[in-house]
DNA sequence: TTGTAGGCGTTATCAC
DNA sequence: GTGATAACGCCTACAA
């Protein structure tokens, strides 16, 4: 069937498109209560719906919002079986669809710029979780529309961004941890870039350890690709080759999952024999047995929180180029930390 | 600044906004090799994006694609923090990027319909996943966009569907159960809908018991909502009440996580107390602890199959009304089921 | 082969 | 208060 349009509303209303347009837009002063109500008979009966498109071409406003997520390198799909971005997806989206905006979700292919999308689809702004090349970032300004950065440590005025203290998480790890009496700790982790959430974190172990004048050893470190995979890695080389270890940390919650399979098939129990405590708080660190001990962070939180953050600005609320907004961060206890003996 | 539009490149390469038009849509054998090569130019030189909403408007074509995924009944979130349903959504993508498509997610609130996005966004087409009103189904059909159904039962023609034998896959599991000598076998499931998967699952539980001479207890059901939670709760009354029971099957990987944490807060042991099977093989039935032996599908297959099969029928190669497209079960033995002696 | 012009559905600027 | 009408950026007959 036909598309409804304003033209076909104007007609059974016996007005002009133009009032309907008034009417539609909250401009009710400009049209007479009489009209109005003609005009919501014709709406009603005809079931019309406005057209997107059209109005963004003569507005300029899509009510589009893009979400830009990490991919992985070799299949290039999106990472959003990573529970933590979808968590944050799925905040994002509860606080967009209330004031009636829609994002697009994608990943940004290896060398290829968000322009298109942005132009393509006049994104009204855009949420970026990840790290990208820096080039990225340059274009992104150029588009100049609202951007909220999600965890990103880039330090550039022309983006609001959003995350939480990784340093201060990766000590309230280890201090949890010294504080239990443990002295071998050992850092689980993604690998350790530059201005990465990650390096902070791994920065946040090493000046607890300092702080307690525990000696840092470069062979505890494990590093490698944030992935339950290389957790159990990890955890089976500690099982194995470490026997002094008595705790670690892993710098995300999957990480830690697999630390714990690999400590317990190398032969080692947690907590009974090593400690873990892991990074964010997903839920499913509560279901895991035996239940994760973990740096929580409100994940939701953080979706809904750029969201909103990047719809006042889009709305001219908010000034751009404000501080980072921190999060807070809480450690919660659960099953994975054994108190030692001094 | 200002957008570079079709006229800018027009000027630049010194010939008509129809040319670049041609020459942007394939139509090149209306343009000379010459022109091309001053319009490709030109298009570089300015970076010229093309605006899609301006195209959707004379093409009545957006690439635009919907998913429908289900959410939570209090909150009104997305369930894609459900890792399903996350996956899925990822498959999709994975499938849609590649033709340059993008899409929407949203979940749909109680009672609205799903035509005021379809109709704003001039979607080529969609995905549904979940199950809703009949009314739901009925304004769909009106909008006369291509659908793929998800997981649904729903007999009409006008939408294309896929899925996986359900009934089939319940009988797998139990089957798989009773093989291994037990009889005295629970169901930990969702609200048994009519025409559900989680009823065709409760039918394969029922038929292999039938099968195999066993008798069908009622008060080994344990009925509720789909949950980690409930899980818990079902795993703690199976501990407690019903010592005789000494194997479960939950229909789903997440209830199954639930009840081994029910079971063993209650102080049986999986598996040598109780054996457990879930249903999906999400990623985390082979991280956890113990690892969950489960009836496979392949989540993301199903996400790209849909995808593919919407695409193909949107672009006319795939008829419409075409039988329910059935993905392959398969169950995957790991560590959460014990072989009884007989 | 190339260019002109009308129209897609909507909003906004004017006159009336 | 109301209604033509000109954009918005693009595509596509149709004409040249």
């Amino acid at each position: 069937m036909r598309r409804v349009t304003i033209k076909d509303v104007a007609k059974a209303a016996g007005v002009s498109t133009a009032a309907i347009s008034y009417a539609l837009n909250g401009k009710e002063d400009k049209v007479s209560a009489e009209t109005l109500e003609k005009i919501k008979a014709a709406i009603a009966a005809l079931n019309y719906i406005p057209d997107y498109s059209a109005r963004s071409l003569v507005n300029n406003k899509s009510f589009l919002i893009g979400i830009v997520i990490p991919q992985t390198e070799s299949h290039r799909q999106l990472i959003l079986e990573n529970p933590f971005y979808s968590e944050v997806v799925s905040g994002i989206e509860s606080e967009l669809r209330k004031h009636n905006y829609h994002f697009i979700l994608s990943g940004v292919d290896k060398g290829r710029s968000y322009l298109d999308i942005t132009m393509q689809r006049n994104l009204d702004g855009a949420i970026i979780m990840g790290i990208y090349h820096e080039k990225f970032y340059e274009e992104l300004k150029q588009v100049n529309i609202p951007i909220v950065l999600i965890d990103s440590y880039i330090n550039d005025t022309a983006f609001r961004k959003i995350g939480i203290d990784d340093t201060a998480g990766g000590k309230l790890a280890t201090d949890y941890l010294i504080a239990n009496g443990h002295t071998n700790i050992a850092l689980v982790t993604g690998t350790i870039k530059k201005d990465g959430v990650v390096e902070k974190r791994f920065l946040g172990y090493k000046s607890a350890l300092q702080e307690a004048g525990l000696f840092y050893d470069s062979d505890y470190v494990f590093e490698d690709s944030v992935s339950y995979e290389y957790g159990v890695a990890a955890g089976r080389t500690i099982a194995e080759k470490h026997p002094d270890i008595t705790a670690v940390f892993a710098t995300a919650d999957m990480m830690a999952f697999g630390v714990i399979s690999g400590l317990t098939a190398g032969g080692r129990n947690v907590p009974e024999d090593v400690s873990v405590v892991g990074f964010d708080d997903i839920p499913m660190a509560r279901m895991f047995m035996p239940q994760l001990t973990t740096v929580r962070q409100d994940i939701k939180g953080k979706g809904i929180t750029a969201a909103r953050c990047l719809l006042d600005t889009i709305d001219g609320i908010a000034p751009n180029g404000t501080e980072k907004l921190m999060l807070p961060l809480e450690l919660v206890e659960r099953q994975t930390v054994k108190r030692l003996r001094p």
